[in-house]
DNA sequence: CACGATTAGGATGAACGCAACTTATTCTTT
DNA sequence: AAAGAATAAGTTGCGTTCATCCTAATCGTG
């Protein structure tokens, strides 16, 4: 029987396991990206760079969810860093673009090699790792979708 | 065959679908908690009194996997929004031990619908929910073992 | 008892992340 | 062409989160 103190037991939370999960995961990847210079919110900028350059600050926006008063700071740290350079559009000058430079995009080769290492730590199979990451998806989905704010 | 172009796919990185799915529980949330005052952090701090009174702040922090320099003015704010008192042990004058006022203990009620309503919106079934929890602690047990630490 | 080590909590500084507001530019509609 | 709507980015303020350092209290050993 599912009572209040069973339905709100921190350890049946999916929110705190993923809360946690996020926390173990910037953790792990922490380690291997403080050498690079790198955050982790500096990591996914770079990985949506490296899929396609140029890209408008909204659109980067778009891809993770970030809005322009956390991207704005972050970018221009970045900037700052030698990542990248930010470029105001000559055709509509309310646009920003952001293209990489040469350090930025030669950091792909050594970023690889620490994704590849949080890939083994989770014991190499790709499958069910994927599984996983697919049925988050559908989470993230319904927690999203149009119907569920009417239930909130 | 997977290349690095694969390798570093956005959407495919586990860990960028836990943190689409960290901010997705956090928006959802925040609609239902804002009205009680409470921020996403601070309920998680109350699911933890609520299932025992009176821990000391390093306790609270070992459940959530915080430490001292966020829980600190964490814990500051919710006294001073009337959810807790901080206490200083008699007994050992290191420690603060956490109470919660009357108002902190009736807000569990309210928090109740808060949290039913989210699991409405996951559908309702417990089961696939807590089968995906289980694997995910799973990536989080794998991402902090000691052995993982050495492959970083 | 005294000295050093350990422990708990707090303070500070840097980096997210979001809401609300502002500014500059472009589009629309007349 | 001019007024108003819409859009992109930036700014500000608040709340988290962590690393690092600091202080006070307690413990352990001689």
């Amino acid at each position: 029987m599912a009572d209040t103190n069973d339905l709100l037991r921190l350890d049946r939370q999916l929110c705190f396991t993923v809360y946690a999960a996020h926390h173990a995961f910037t953790a792990a990847y922490k380690a291997g990206l403080e050498p690079l210079g790198l955050t982790y919110p500096q990591y996914l900028v770079l990985l949506v760079l490296w899929e396609q350059e140029g890209l408008k600050v909204k659109e980067i926006g778009k891809r993770l969810h970030l809005d322009s008063g956390t991207l704005t700071p972050l970018l221009k740290r970045m900037e700052k860093g030698g990542l990248l350079r930010r470029l105001r559009d000559a055709a509509d000058e309310r646009q920003v673009r952001i293209e990489l430079t040469e350090h930025g995009r030669h950091l792909q080769a050594e970023v690889l090699k620490v994704r590849q290492e949080i890939g083994c730590a989770l014991g190499g199979a790709e499958e069910p790792i994927q599984d996983m990451r697919a049925r988050l998806e559908g989470v993230i989905e319904q927690l999203s979708a149009p119907g569920s704010t009417r239930s909130l």
